[in-house]
DNA sequence: GTCTATAGCGGGATAGAC
DNA sequence: GTCTATCCCGCTATAGAC
């Protein structure tokens, strides 16, 4: 049987896997952990996925492919920048609040190991069209000031920072402020008129 | 001889255990790696520091010293909140410029072991103090608009994000703009302006 | 204080029974 | 396909010579 035909215990075995590696990275968690978490032996992992890196490859790319594919989303269906803003602070928060944890991972694993990702960024260059798309449209708007590439990538630079970057410290917040998980993401719920508001601003 | 007080080779190891932690993480990094970049044997790193464990702690205590004291600085030797702004982004490109590896290595911890930070936040809580007289500066600026506390509270998450986040993603960047690192923070030396712009139009 | 040698263990991977 | 047993490497840590 290969990869890509999975019966009910190799689904198992990647769900767990993914729970593993989003929490520890790669060189944190162990394949035991991982044969714990599925309830299978040690011994099926290898049977089903050959080898861990052989397994954590197919993890990181199923999270980048549901990631690309719901920004991919949201960059093309609006046409408006203004629309474009809100939806993708939407399209972050529902993501991160569903999994709390994939903003670290992949932050971490691009950190220690750029090469996996880096790759998946090449292979599935498509991203960059809506990017692009995003881009003219910033430069649109605030062409009348005097067009400048620089400020409108730091526009979105500036942009996306403001929607993932709070993810990514919420352990920090949630301890300084003594709040619950899901006081958090009420927080940020709330937050998403916020941050909105504040990247809306300077297109004004 | 204790940890604290080093002597030559004690320090060499200090300076390499950094180096190694700060690439690959704890357990990403093994005691042979920083044996090797300090040019001494692994029985050396047991005496000196008795267990890895006890030399990521050194290591990550100082590097999270450094930043606290300079952040601090920064944001109590200003008094307006435009210059705190102004400064804050300097500190940031001047520690992550000549450190490229700390913003990484911080997060990291913080997502995959939380534990050992929250233990130094709350240990060192006098930068809240800081972080206080900030919002503070924050709130009698936007008073005008109806006073918020969470407004605030998210006027500086969106101050911290738009400075740190970029230096997160630098890999990507690099790859993506085919950048050398040289032009990596040329680009962010560039930007320090309009990241400043970005957030000051907010209290405007 | 610094080195060599090695203990001891945990983790990835495989062989082979069923 | 699934399990048990086991191999073997690499890593932390220590003992002991010098």
């Amino acid at each position: 049987m290969t990869m890509l035909e999975v019966n009910e215990t190799g689904t198992r075995i990647l769900a767990a896997a993914q729970k593993v590696f989003i929490r520890k990275g790669f060189s944190g968690s162990t394949m035991e952990n991982i044969a714990n978490e599925a309830n299978v032996n040690k011994a099926a992992l290898h049977y089903y996925f050959r080898s861990k890196e052989k397994l954590f490859e197919l993890i990181l790319k199923e999270i980048y492919m549901i990631l690309i594919s719901k920004i991919k989303e949201t960059l093309e269906t609006k046409e408006c920048i203004e629309d474009i803003i809100k939806e993708l602070n939407n399209c972050c928060f529902e993501i991160l609040s569903e999994n709390p944890y994939w903003a670290n991972f992949i932050m971490n694993e691009l950190s220690t190991n750029p090469h996996y990702i880096l790759e998946l960024v090449i292979k599935n260059g498509r991203i960059n069209f809506s990017v692009l798309r995003v881009l003219v449209l910033v430069r649109n708007k605030i062409f009348k000031k005097s067009y400048d590439l620089e400020y409108s990538l730091n526009f979105i630079l500036n942009l996306i920072s403001v929607n993932i970057f709070p993810y990514l410290i919420r352990p920090l917040i949630i301890s300084l402020f003594k709040m619950e998980d899901a006081n958090f993401f009420n927080f940020m719920k709330n937050r998403k008129i916020d941050s909105s508001d504040f990247v809306l601003k300077v297109l004004k």
